[in-house]
DNA sequence: GTCAACGATTGTGTATACAAGAATTGAATT
DNA sequence: AATTCAATTCTTGTATACACAATCGTTGAC
C-alpha cells in the first residue's frame, strides 16, 4: 500500500483494467469502488482523475467514468508511436552506452534467451519487459525513459497477446539479438531501424494481434 | 469556466505556470489557491492531481505540490522526443495527405510567411503553432496528434524564447518551406528528416535557448 | 400500443470537518 | 554560540455531508 491511498488505488484500478477485470466500456461507479476497497469516495476520485490523465479511462462531466476501449486502429497508432520512441531510445543507447547499461542489457538479454528456449511465454513476457526497460535506461534520457515506460505500460496487455502467437517467442528473441549487436557496435541507425520493426506491428503482425484480441 | 470547476482550475493554474506566474520550484499551497479562485480545496486538489499527471508539478506525499523546474538538460531531452514525434507525424502526413489537410497546411504556411515578412515575432509564434498542428492532424493518427499536442504545450514557453533569437524567424520559415515541399511531394523520409532538425535544438540552438532563459 | 413528460432514484460535484504527518520554532543543554 | 529535541502549528490526506444534474421508470394521453 503506497504512501497514500489515492496512488495505491490508482495502481489497483489500473491493474484491474489492464488485466481486463474491468472491461472496456464498463462504467466505474465511485461508491462501488470505494466500498470494494474499503475507503471513501475521495481517494477513489483522485485515482480516477489520474487514470483519466493517463488515458485509461474517460471522465465525462456529471456522467461518471468509463474504461476506454482503444479499438484496433488506435492500438495500431499507439504501437506506431511506441516503435518510434523505442527506435530513438535504441539509437541514443548505441551512442551513449556505458559499462553499467551494457551489463544490464546483457543480463536481460540472457534471461530472455533462457525463457525463449524453455518456451515459457509468461517468463519471456516479463524478461522482455526488463530488456526493453534496460534499453530505455541506456538512452540516458530521463524524459524519454519516462515516456517509453508509460506507453509500454498501456500497451502491456497487447504485447502479452502478441507473444501467444505461434513462433513469436523465437522470432522475438532473434530480433533482440540483432538489436543488442547494433547497440553494442555503436550503430545507432541500425539499432533504431531494428527496434522500429521489432516493436511496430506492421502487416501480418497486426492481423495476428486483432485475431488474438477476438479470441480472448 | 469549463463544465466543472476542477478542469477550469487545471487550465487556470496551468496557464499561470506556463506564463511563469508560478515560478519553477514554487510551492503551491492548496488553501491559498482555493481562496484565490474562490472555491474549496477539493477541486483545487483535483486540478493539482491532473497537473501532476501531465508532469507540470510534482506532488510529494504529505509535503505538498511544487512547480517542476525542468532545467536545460531535461528541456533538451523533451525537444529531442518532440523532434522525433514531429518527424513521424511529418512522414505519415506525406504518405497520407488528403485535400483538406493539404489546404490546412497551405493556409497556415501562408500565415507564417506574412508574419515572418512583417517581422512580427508574436504573430509568428501563434501561426507557427497552427502550422505544426496542421501537420499533426495531417498524420491521420489521433494518438500521435494527441501526444504531439500535449508535448507541444509543455514546450510552448521555450519555443517562444527560441523565436526571440536573431534571424530565427526567417530561418524558421525557410525550413517550413522545405518541410511543406517534402510533404506535398509525398517524400515521407525527407519530411521526417527536415522536421527532426527543424524541431530539435542541436548545437548552437541549444546554447541560444539557454542564453535566452538566463536573460529572462 | 407507443411516445412523451414528469417524478423518483441514483450518482457525481463541491464543501466542510476531522485526523495525521511534517516543518518550524523555541528552549535547554553541551 | 551551536545543536538537538520536543512541542506546537500548519498543511496535507481522508471521510462525510449536502446539493444538483442526469438517467430511468412509470404514468398518462394521444
Amino acid at each position: 500500500m503506497s504512501e497514500n491511498v489515492g496512488r495505491w488505488l490508482r495502481d489497483e484500478i489500473e491493474n484491474a483494467i489492464l488485466s481486463n477485470e474491468f472491461a472496456p466500456g464498463e462504467r466505474l461507479d465511485e461508491m462501488v469502488l470505494a466500498s470494494r476497497f474499503g475507503v471513501s469516495r475521495t481517494p477513489v476520485r483522485e485515482a480516477l482523475m489520474q487514470l483519466n490523465a493517463i488515458g485509461l479511462i474517460e471522465i465525462r462531466p456529471r456522467r461518471g467514468a468509463v474504461v476506454i476501449d482503444p479499438g484496433p486502429h488506435r492500438i495500431y497508432e499507439m504501437f506506431e508511436v511506441m516503435a518510434e520512441l523505442e527506435g530513438l531510445a535504441g539509437s541514443l543507447a548505441a551512442r551513449r552506452l556505458d559499462q553499467a547499461s551494457r551489463q544490464a542489457i546483457t543480463m536481460a538479454h540472457k534471461r530472455c534467451e533462457q525463457s525463449a528456449e524453455a518456451g515459457d511465454s509468461d517468463a519471456y513476457y516479463y524478461d522482455n519487459e526488463e530488456f526493453h526497460k534496460a534499453i530505455y535506461a541506456a538512452s540516458r534520457s530521463e524524459f524519454l525513459e519516462e515516456q517509453c515506460t508509460q506507453l509500454h505500460r498501456r500497451l502491456r496487455p497487447y504485447r502479452r497477446l502478441q507473444l501467444r502467437v505461434r513462433n513469436r517467442l523465437t522470432t522475438s528473441f532473434s530480433e533482440h539479438c540483432g538489436i543488442v549487436d547494433a547497440i553494442f557496435a555503436g550503430d545507432g541507425e541500425e539499432a533504431r531501424r531494428l527496434l522500429r520493426s521489432h516493436v511496430g506491428i506492421q502487416g501480418e503482425r497486426f492481423s495476428d494481434l486483432v485475431a488474438s484480441m477476438a479470441t480472448r
